[in-house]
DNA sequence: TCGTTATGAGACACAGGTGTCTCATACGGG
DNA sequence: CCCGTATGAGACACCTGTGTCTCATAACGA
């Protein structure tokens, strides 16, 4: 006995609408998500919790694919490692940015929270690995480095997200000002 | 016949209790603010047309702060401007780094984003003149470095608001990763 | 084909927030 | 001191969205 199709089919649907919905109005509701997903609303609700455990869905959705792009680069380390996040996680921009709007509501999440710290750490372990190649500067505390890391991907997806330009391009600047900007030159060029 | 003292009295707490409340809350309710200001919720909506108007109102207030603050630095041009900017507008993190949560809430405002674009305009100028005078690196559009130098000041009100940095330290963390990362050296300690 | 089962449509109750209104009260200005 | 007025408390209607439930229907699997 199979699984039904039409329950997978549901499923799916349901996701890609929820991102596509909320991408383009991060506040909508589950009625206008239902209606996107051609699906009626009990169905949504049969296949999702509510609205809160929708959210969380797609954020670890979202993490999945991130670990599905980075899993192929386990074996780099330090700033080969880091460049090579940003290559592979740029492209998910077009899919997730929305997701920073809706953080608040998805980290009350345990299961989330503790995800996003592993994440956190995991990038914490590249930055001290590059320190020590002399490719980060070790005067920056590492936490602001992940922080910077993290915000100039954001700066990065917001352009990319309001069309003002290409990821390709994207790519080019986000690793430049971030290498750059952490890189052991300080004080260098500064007015 | 002089202004009534109880209105200003009451139009500074609600303002001030505001900031305070969504600053820990950025949903809170008008019930909520109302309390928080010791003011009536009758009280509040004759100060404030709507929520929506008062986010507006507190979004006006933060970018007034912010004349004020760098009023004194019209005098300056190119990075050591920016570099002045940044200590400016680094203290006003404590009181409305909500504001970024609330941002599309105000954005409808035609008042609000007429305002945000001359901030971002002159912003423009000076990173202009900044390339001129070969303190940052010309192979970078504009834009980008308008975006990652309000990203790269969102990280550091990020750190401060969560308690890990004090503000002197975010200060040079910013500097040195904003100027170093858009600086004429591209390539240099890239992995 | 036949029974099972996921679905769609819609009604429903409910919670929470918003904005309006009234009225008695207490405070401030002249 | 007295008038005017800002205020507090609370009732009120309203709206939006959420989550539940039912029942007829249509699609699926065996």
């Amino acid at each position: 006995m199979k699984k039904d199709t039409r329950q997978v089919q549901s499923e799916n649907a349901i996701i890609e609408a929820s991102i596509r919905t909320l991408l383009v109005n991060p506040s909508a509701g589950m009625s206008e998500i239902a209606t996107a997903a051609g699906v009626g609303r009990a169905t949504l609700y049969r296949h999702v919790e509510s609205r809160q455990a929708l959210i969380e869905k797609l954020v670890l959705v979202c993490m999945e694919e991130m670990d599905a792009a980075t899993a192929p680069l386990a074996h780099l380390t330090g700033g080969a490692a880091l460049e090579a996040r940003i290559d592979a996680t740029m492209p998910l921009a077009d899919r997730f940015h929305f997701l920073a709007e809706l953080w608040t509501i998805a980290a009350d999440s345990e299961a989330i929270t503790q995800i996003d710290n592993k994440l956190d750490d995991e990038l914490a372990v590249l930055v001290e690995q590059a320190k020590r190649a002399g490719q980060i500067n070790t005067d920056l505390p590492t936490p602001w480095v992940v922080s910077f890391y993290a915000s100039t991907l954001m700066a990065a997806w917001w352009l990319i997200a309001s069309g003002d330009v290409e990821i390709d391009e994207a790519l080019i600047y986000t690793k430049q000002s971030f290498f750059s900007g952490c890189a052991k030159n300080p004080g260098k060029n500064r007015p």
